[in-house]
RNA sequence: GCCGAAGUGGCGGAAUUGGUAGACGCAGCGGAUUCAAAAUCCGCCGCUGGUAACAGCGUGGGGGUUCAAGUCCCCCCUUCGGCACCA
C-alpha cells in the first residue's frame, strides 16, 4: 500500500487517495468474509437492507454507519462477525420507474443495485459480499414459494375474500399510496372497494407467542415492544348471540364489555354485511346508501376520523337479557374484514357509539357510574369503568363483577361465550403486481386451488417484460398462467407476494446465501443465528418486525432453525432532516429547491437564516426549515457528492457524531467540515508526533509528575468512558466528544521528557483504535505509522489501566439550600465530617450560613454536599 | 382518532442511578499569523444586572413530590413516527 510508504506531514491528509488504497486492500484480502468457527465467539451485526430505488440516500448512510461501527467494534473484541448486505429487490417503485423510463423492472433494479453497491463500497463498509442476495433473484425466491407450499400443507394458509382499491378507469388494483383524496393517482378516478379472493398467512395462530415472547428481548427499546404488544391486542371478552326478530338467524357480536350490556340501545353491521346485503335487496334507498359508504378506503386511520353515517335496515335484534327490540343499522364505521362485521351498540360507554348515536339520535343510556369525578353523558362517552346502574339484577356490581356474572349467565343460557380476541388480523399476502414473487399456487378448473409441487418450483417472473401503465404483464399474459395439474389443464396464481414475505427472512438466508439445497443449511443458521445486532429505521416498528418474528417461528416449526427470536438487540435509528427552500408562484404553486443550489446570504444576529437565493439567478428563495429529507421537498442531500468532497471517514464521523442514533438528525454541512477539520488534527497530531517518534521512550509510568498523572489519567478515563459509550450504551456521540476532549489536551501535551513521548504514544495509540469502527481507512494508515504490522481491522479494543484512574483528591460541590455556592478540594479518602467541614469552612458558603440555623447536611460521597439552613 | 416518541443556549446536542445544567461540535465575536486571503493557532461565548467578585433568572406551559427535579408524579400545548397495499 503505498499510502504507507509515503511520509505523513502537517497537511498531506487526502481521504480520496487513502480510502481508494485502503478499500482495495480491503478486497484483495477478503478481510470482511467469514466462515462459522465453533469455539470463537461470534457476532451477527445486521442493517436493515435497502430497496434500491437509484442511489443511496443519507438515512441509507447513517444506518449502515451504525452497523459499520458495531461490527468493527465488536470485531475489535475478538468475536468473529459477519455483516452481510443485500437488495430489497421487489416492490412497486421499479413498476412506476419502469413505466416513465420504458424499460423493465428487471433491467432498473438491477442498474440501481450495481451503483448501489459501488456506493456501499466506497463508503468503506465490511460487509462479507460473498454472501449478498437479491430477492428478485428466482434462487432466493423459489425457497419462498417452497416454504409458502409447506405452510399450505400445515393448515396455516387460506384463500379469503378481501378488500382492495379499485381504479375503475385503468381496471387496476391500488396501494394505498396511490390513493390521493380518495381519487386513482394516474387516472384521478374515485377509488372504489372491490372484494376480491386472496391468500393469507394464520399469523392469528401465533398471536399468544408473538406476545408471550417480547419478555424475552431484552435488547430491544422498550416503546417497540409496547406497540407491538398494541399492535397485537390480546383482549378477553365474551361473543354474543343476539337473535334477529321474525328470523332464526342470529347476529353474534364481540364484546371486552359485557358489563356494559344493558346499555346497548342499536346494533350496527358493515356495508358488506350479509344482513346488510339482504335489507338493500328489498331497499333501493338503502342500496344507494351501502354503495356511497363501500367506497370508505378502509385504512384504520382514515376511519378513526371519517363523520359517522347509517341508516337503519329495518332489522331488529333482540336484547339476550331485557328482550328488548334494538335496531339494526348499517354503519360506516364498522368493517367487514373485523372480527364478525358486527357490532352491538352501547352509546353510553364507547366514544364511536355514542356519536353515532347523536347523529341519529338514538337513545343513550348510562349503565356504568365512574368511581370519581362528575360526568356528563351529553357531552361525551363515559369509558372508564366503574359500578353498574339501570342493570336489571346485575346492578350495584364492580365494573368486573359484572362482566364475569352477565358472562357467566350468558354461558349457562348457551348465548354467549368466553373469548380471547387479538386485535391482529391474519397476513394477506396477495398483491395483483407484476414485480413480485409468483405465489406458487394452482387455480383448477373446478375452481379450488393446489400448490405447485416441490419439483415444478421456482415459479418464475418473466422479466423481459414491458409494463403498459396500468395491468400487471402477468396477468395481461394469458399463456404464462397456463399449466398443467396432474395431466389436466391448470393455471398459475398471478397474483404476487407482498414484499414484506421477502424482507421477513433474508437474515437467515444470509447465513447460506449459496446454499442449492434448501431454504437454509440448518448447521450455518444455527450457528449465527439469532441475529446479535439489528439496525433500521423506527418505522418498521411495528410490521416488518412482527412478520420477521411470525416467520422465525415458523422456520423453527419446520426444523429449520433452533432459536425462539431472530434479533437479540434492535437499535431504531432517527431521521436524517435537511434545510429546505421554496418560491411561491403568484397561482399559488410551490417549487421547492434543493440546499445545494442556494446560498445563504444573510443571518441575523442569532444565527438564523434571513435571507437565501437561489445560484443559478439570484433571486431570493423562502426558507422552509429543518424538514425530512424527501424527494417532495427537494431537499435530499446526495451521499455521493460528499463522499466525492469529503471523504467516507468524515462523512460517517459527521453522521455518528451529529446526534445520538434513536433522534433525528439534521444535515449541516459546517457540521460536516467541523468533523473534517477534527481528523485533520488528528492526522497532524501523529505528525507531530512522529517527528520525535526515533527519540527515546519510557514506558515506565510509577515516577510521574502530577500533570503527567493528570494527563495519563484523562487517557485512560476516556478509554473507559468510549468502551462503554461504544459497547453498552451506542451513544457513538458522546464517544467521539471524548475523543475530541482528549485530543483538546493532547494537542497541549509536552513531548520533552521520554516519558512524555510514552505516554503520548500510548495516547496516540488509543485515539487511532477508538476512531477505527468510525474512520476506518484514517484510522488504518495512522496505524500503520506508528509502527504496527498488524491490520488494524483484527486490533485489539484498547485496555483501561485501572491504577492509571486513582487520583488523590477530588472535588466537592457545596449547595446550601440546593444552591451551588462553592466547590471545594478534600482528600478522596477523606471521610465525610471532613468533607463537611471544609464546606461550612468555604468563604463563600458562609455568607449564606451565618445567622441562620443549620437544619440538615447531606453528603452524597465523593460529590456534593448540601446544606440546608434558614 | 388510536398507539409510540420528542421538546434543553443563536444551532446540533451533553448531563448514564434524583446530586455542579449547557461537555463536544457548529455559528458568532476578539486577537495572532499573512502583502492579502484561505488554512491554522489563542481567547470569549445561556439571559439579566455588575468593572469584577458575584447575584437573580433559566431545560415547551401549569401544578406537585423532595434537602435537591432537565430527570419522578398529574394536567396541558406543539412537533414527529406507525395505523395493516410505500418500503
Amino acid at each position: 500500500m503505498d499510502s504507507k510508504m509515503s511520509k505523513i506531514t502537517q497537511d498531506n491528509y487526502d481521504p480520496a487517495h487513502i480510502e481508494a488504497a485502503v478499500q482495495q486492500r480491503w478486497e484483495n484480502d477478503q478481510v470482511f468474509q467469514v466462515t462459522e468457527q465453533p469455539g470463537k465467539e461470534k457476532f451477527y451485526c445486521l442493517s436493515m437492507f435497502p430497496y434500491p430505488s437509484g442511489k443511496l440516500h443519507m438515512g441509507h448512510v447513517r444506518n449502515y454507519t451504525l452497523g459499520d461501527v458495531v461490527s468493527r467494534y465488536q470485531r475489535m473484541q475478538g468475536k468473529n462477525v459477519l455483516q452481510p448486505m443485500g437488495w430489497d429487490a421487489f416492490g412497486l417503485p421499479a413498476e412506476n420507474a419502469a413505466i416513465a423510463n420504458e424499460t423493465a423492472p428487471a433491467k432498473w433494479t438491477y442498474e440501481n443495485i450495481a451503483y448501489m453497491r459501488k456506493q456501499l463500497k466506497s463508503l468503506g463498509f465490511g460487509y462479507d459480499w460473498s454472501r449478498e442476495l437479491a430477492t428478485c433473484k428466482p434462487d432466493y425466491y423459489r425457497w419462498e414459494q417452497w416454504f409458502f407450499t409447506k405452510l399450505y400443507e400445515k393448515g396455516l394458509v387460506y384463500k379469503k375474500n378481501a378488500t382492495v382499491n379499485w381504479d375503475p378507469i385503468d381496471q387496476t388494483v391500488l396501494a394505498n399510496e396511490q390513493v390521493i383524496d380518495g381519487k386513482g393517482w394516474r387516472s384521478g378516478a374515485p377509488v372504489e372497494q372491490k372484494e376480491i379472493p386472496q391468500w393469507f398467512i394464520k399469523i392469528t395462530d401465533y398471536a399468544d407467542e408473538l406476545l408471550a415472547d417480547l419478555d424475552q428481548l431484552d435488547g430491544w427499546p422498550e416503546q417497540v415492544k409496547i406497540m407491538q404488544r398494541n399492535w397485537i391486542g390480546r383482549s378477553e371478552g365474551v361473543e354474543i348471540d343476539f337473535s334477529i326478530v321474525d328470523s332464526d338467524e342470529h347476529l353474534t357480536v364481540y364484546t371486552t364489555r359485557p358489563d356494559t350490556l344493558f346499555g346497548v340501545t342499536y346494533m350496527a353491521v358493515a356495508a358488506q354485511h350479509p344482513l346488510a346485503q339482504r335489507a338493500a335487496a328489498a331497499n333501493p334507498e338503502l342500496a344507494a346508501f351501502i354503495e356511497t359508504i363501500k367506497n370508505t378506503k378502509m385504512a384504520e386511520a382514515e376511519l378513526a376520523t371519517i363523520d359517522k353515517k347509517g341508516m337503519a335496515t329495518g332489522f331488529f335484534a333482540e336484547h339476550p337479557l331485557t328482550g328488548e327490540r334494538l335496531p339494526i343499522w348499517v354503519a360506516n364505521f364498522v368493517l367487514m374484514d373485523y372480527g364478525s362485521g358486527a357490532i352491538m351498540a352501547v352509546p353510553g360507554h364507547d366514544q364511536r357509539d355514542w356519536e353515532f348515536a347523536t347523529v341519529y339520535q338514538l337513545p343513550i343510556v348510562p349503565v356504568i357510574e365512574p368511581a370519581q369525578g362528575e360526568h356528563d353523558i351529553q357531552q361525551a362517552a363515559i369509558t372508564e369503568k366503574g359500578t353498574t346502574i339501570n342493570s336489571g339484577p346485575y346492578s350495584g356490581l364492580s365494573s368486573e363483577d359484572a362482566f364475569n356474572a352477565i358472562a357467566d349467565e350468558l354461558q349457562q343460557r348457551g348465548i354467549g361465550r368466553r373469548q380471547v380476541n387479538y386485535r391482529l388480523r391474519d397476513w394477506g399476502v396477495s398483491r395483483q403486481r407484476y414485480w413480485g414473487a409468483p405465489i406458487p399456487m394452482l387455480n383448477l378448473p373446478d375452481g379450488s386451488s393446489v400448490p405447485v409441487p416441490a419439483e415444478q418450483l421456482p415459479v418464475k417472473l418473466p422479466e423481459d417484460v414491458v409494463m403498459n401503465g396500468t395491468q400487471s404483464p402477468l396477468k395481461a399474459d394469458p399463456e404464462w398462467r397456463k399449466t398443467t395439474y396432474n395431466g389436466q389443464p391448470a393455471e398459475h396464481e398471478t397474483d404476487t407476494f407482498d414484499t414484506f414475505m421477502e424482507s421477513s427472512w433474508y437474515y437467515a438466508r444470509y447465513c447460506s446465501a449459496n446454499f442449492n439445497d434448501g431454504m437454509l443449511d440448518p448447521e450455518q443458521a444455527n450457528y449465527w443465528l439469532p441475529v446479535d445486532q439489528y439496525i433500521g429505521g423506527i418505522e418498521h416498528a411495528i410490521l416488518h418486525l412482527l412478520y420477521s418474528r411470525f416467520f422465525h417461528k415458523l422456520l423453527r416449526d419446520t426444523g429449520l432453525v433452533s432459536s425462539d427470536e431472530p434479533f437479540k438487540r434492535l437499535l431504531t435509528q432517527g431521521m436524517v432532516l435537511a434545510d429546505s427552500y421554496y418560491r411561491e408562484a403568484e397561482n399559488g404553486k410551490i417549487t421547492w429547491y434543493s440546499p445545494t443550489d442556494v446560498d445563504i446570504v444573510e443571518r441575523d444576529n442569532k444565527g438564523r437564516i434571513v435571507k437565501a437565493v437561489l445560484r443559478s439567478d439570484g433571486k431570493e428563495v423562502i426558507y422552509g426549515g429543518m424538514t425530512k429529507m424527501s424527494k417532495s421537498k427537494n431537499n435530499g442531500i446526495d451521499p455521493q457528492l460528499m463522499i466525492d468532497k469529503y471523504g467516507a471517514d468524515t462523512v460517517r464521523l459527521f453522521m455518528m457524531f451529529a446526534a445520538p442514533p434513536e433522534a433525528t438528525l439534521e444535515w449541516s454541512d459546517s457540521g460536516v467540515e467541523g468533523a473534517q477539520r477534527f481528523l485533520r488534527r488528528v492526522w497532524r497530531l501523529v505528525a507531530d508526533y512522529l517527528e520525535h517518534a526515533d527519540a527515546e521512550h519510557s514506558n515506565d509510568f510509577s515516577q510521574l509528575n502530577s500533570a503527567q498523572e493528570e494527563l495519563r489519567r484523562e487517557v485512560h478515563r476516556t478509554i473507559e468512558k468510549v468502551s462503554d459509550d461504544m459497547g453498552r450504551r451506542q451513544n457513538f456521540n458522546t464517544a467521539i466528544a471524548a475523543i475530541m476532549e482528549l485530543l483538546n489536551r493532547l494537542q497541549k501535551a509536552p513531548l520533552e521528557s521520554p516519558v512524555d513521548r510514552g505516554i503520548m504514544r500510548e495516547a496516540l495509540d488509543a485515539v487511532v483504535l477508538m476512531l477505527a469502527p468510525v474512520t476506518p481507512h484514517l484510522s488504518e494508515v495512522l496505524w500503520q505509522h506508528l509502527g504496527h504490522q498488524d491490520d488494524i481491522v483484527f486490533a485489539e479494543w484498547p485496555q483501561v489501566d485501572a491504577s492509571a484512574l486513582v487520583a488523590s483528591s477530588i472535588l466537592v460541590v457545596v449547595q446550601v439550600n440546593g444552591k451551588v455556592r462553592g466547590k471545594i478540594e478534600v482528600a478522596a479518602d477523606a471521610d465525610q465530617s471532613t468533607v463537611i467541614e471544609a464546606a461550612l469552612a468555604d468563604e463563600n458558603v458562609q455568607r449564606f450560613i451565618t445567622e441562620k440555623t443549620i437544619r440538615k447536611q447531606i453528603y452524597v460521597p465523593g460529590k456534593l454536599v448540601n446544606i440546608v439552613a434558614n
